[in-house]
DNA sequence: CTTCTGTATGCAAGCGCTTGCATTTTTGCT
DNA sequence: AGCAAAAATGCAAGCGCTTGCATACAGAAG
């Protein structure tokens, strides 16, 4: 097969290569390369040739060969625990849009909050090449934090902020921001409190939150007796089951925390089934200040929470890490307790 | 440098090669490739020891060669409108879990409902070297029909089932199904409706939507007059304020079909606000039947959507596509009317 | 006109893996 | 035991790109 037919038959068969830039512009592929990596090395006269004939051949680089030749992949990683949670997928959205930015694409994996599954998918991020990962909250098998270590895989914990873990993090004090919600509570004469959070195993962010609820209490001189916590998976419909084992206990709490506000609207709406009026009867309380707390009625007391600021602090600093300026400190974000109308006085005895 | 001073100091600086595998059980790079991807040809003897070796060295694979010399990544590309709608997210979490099956990871990104940057988007996927490609909706530039056609990618549509569309795709018959449920709404005497729906311009769920109301309409000898269309962005508070016009318009309607469960949702509230019963004085219903649908009193009247079946539905076909199956024909999936407290009969005049 | 700098470009060696083909070993028969 | 066929393994050529170093060539300085 001559040359000539070589050519015409690659340019037939498709994806042009860096090679058949170098030899449509009359370059060496390296020079190609620099065009379209440091264009200032480049002669001005050159780089519109080259440009001329990427755009001619539709070229465009094949990133596999790019990350094997420079080891960078540009592409991040990210594991949340599920993305059925809205809450995660919005900060997803504000990563990737800042990731967006900087050429960067995001992969995606969920743990379904199980740290062997976590394990799994950091190994499986980490052999994709993945430059940086996201992680949500601290807890995690040891395993994968050596693996982390051991690669030296630039990665950040977004949702939490504990200012006595080490590695980096951006994030709210999830206990702070729940006591401060639990003492607004507290204010309003409730002495005994009902707790509904998802699972507390292997998830710092829940488990801090009902410490929160705690200290909040041990504040004011209420023994721990009076709390009652139930845990219960993600949804409204268990929301409003946990609301309804709560209510059965005797002394009933007169007002209830829920760990967010998907749980917060299935309480509600329980409290409605059963013929409990909020706040007169009872108060009930979620967190995260998605649009459900304006959606209910009555809207709820919730605590806002700085998704967006989260999705997008995370991947600056993702970024800044991999070109070497690792951010000394974690970075707290604060949150706001609002409330609304789901909250009001104890009722009286 | 001595061999052996060499392979300490590789072992030394981390990350393992293929090769050090190979030397280490004592077998060719080649062996070592096939236990990895094809173990059924190497003899289980020489797999033992290989994958001995994988272990204690904590052999990972380098994917991005991997990629290089296979021409397959393993990665799968999904272009959503956003990840801040609960639906996509969700649809994606199925999507994303049935590929995890396959060893299949998933690359986000996110478009905005903008077709340029769709483009833009499915041409970085394109390089990122995906392998298939997941997309929502039939609307899109031709140039992004034609890039997908011409790098011969496979890819799916899904959200949408439109038989005269010649592409692949999975999903319902947005039309249909609204004129099902608008159907309903006539039923109950309505004929004088208004509808709140995101953007029309590039989305045809959107506009099939729109549509099928007003088949509905046409088949009960309704003139298009009685409809009252109104635009406006994703979100409650944005739905409360298109609410809020179309209850400005004279004579106003007695039912108002929401294009998604959220924009019912700020509907609902600002019905409430303005002091009208629904669905006494108003009618209105959602789409979607998330989790909302049930939370907000009353409970909305919607459009059950198979997001699940169609994540992972799409995943299936894209796998099947990627070893050379694809589907002949697009799936159509069904979709329920849900009928529940906020449609209800249309007020007496 | 030569020598020296500095800049633009080319050369070619990989990056770590897969895979077609060649070679060796094993297996099944006679 | 001897042979062909089948199975297992090895060889080595890439995959498309980046990058250290060598080379070429410009203009400045002598």
């Amino acid at each position: 097969m001559t040359e000539q037919n070589k050519v015409s038959l690659e340019a037939e068969a498709g994806v042009p290569t860096l090679e058949d830039v170098a030899r449509a512009s009359g370059v060496s592929t390296a020079t190609v390369s620099r065009c379209l990596n440091e264009p200032e090395r480049v002669t001005e006269q050159t780089r519109a040739r080259v440009m001329e004939a990427v755009r001619s051949l539709g070229y465009a680089p094949n990133f596999s060969a790019r990350a094997l030749a420079a080891k960078r992949t540009g592409i991040f990683g990210a594991i949340v625990p599920t993305l059925e949670n809205a809450i995660f997928a919005k900060g997803l959205q504000a990563f990737q849009e800042e990731l967006a930015r900087h050429g960067i694409t995001l992969l995606v994996a969920s743990s379904s909050y199980s740290p062997a599954l976590e394990e799994e998918q950091v190994r499986a991020l980490i052999a994709r090449g993945a430059d940086a990962l996201l992680l949500i909250g601290h807890d995690r098998t040891p395993e994968t934090y050596a693996l982390l270590e051991q690669r030296q895989m630039p990665h950040i914990v977004a949702w939490a902020y504990d200012p006595s873990e080490a590695r980096l993090s951006i994030g709210f004090d999830n206990r702070k921001a729940m006591k401060r919600l639990a003492t607004e509570v507290l204010l309003r004469g409730h002495a005994r409190l009902g707790v509904i959070t998802a699972a507390v195993a292997n998830n710092d962010r829940t488990r801090e939150r009902v410490a929160g609820v705690r200290d909040a209490m041990a504040a004011q001189d209420l023994s721990p007796d009076d709390l009652r916590v139930v845990e219960t998976p993600y949804g409204a419909e268990t929301g409003a089951r946990a609301f309804e084992e709560i209510m059965r206990s005797d002394p009933r709490p007169t007002a209830v925390l829920c760990a967010n506000d998907v749980l917060a609207a299935g309480a509600l709406a329980k409290a409605r089934d059963l013929g409990l009026r909020v706040p007169d009867d009872v108060s009930v309380t979620g967190f995260d200040d998605t649009e459900i707390a304006q959606i209910v009625t009555p809207q709820l007391t919730s605590v806002r929470v700085p998704h967006w600021d989260m999705g997008q602090g995370a991947a600056r600093l993702l970024v800044a890490w991999r070109s070497g300026e690792r951010a000394k400190d974690s970075i707290e974000l604060s949150t706001e307790v609002v409330l609304r109308g789901s909250l009001g006085a104890a009722p009286q005895e």
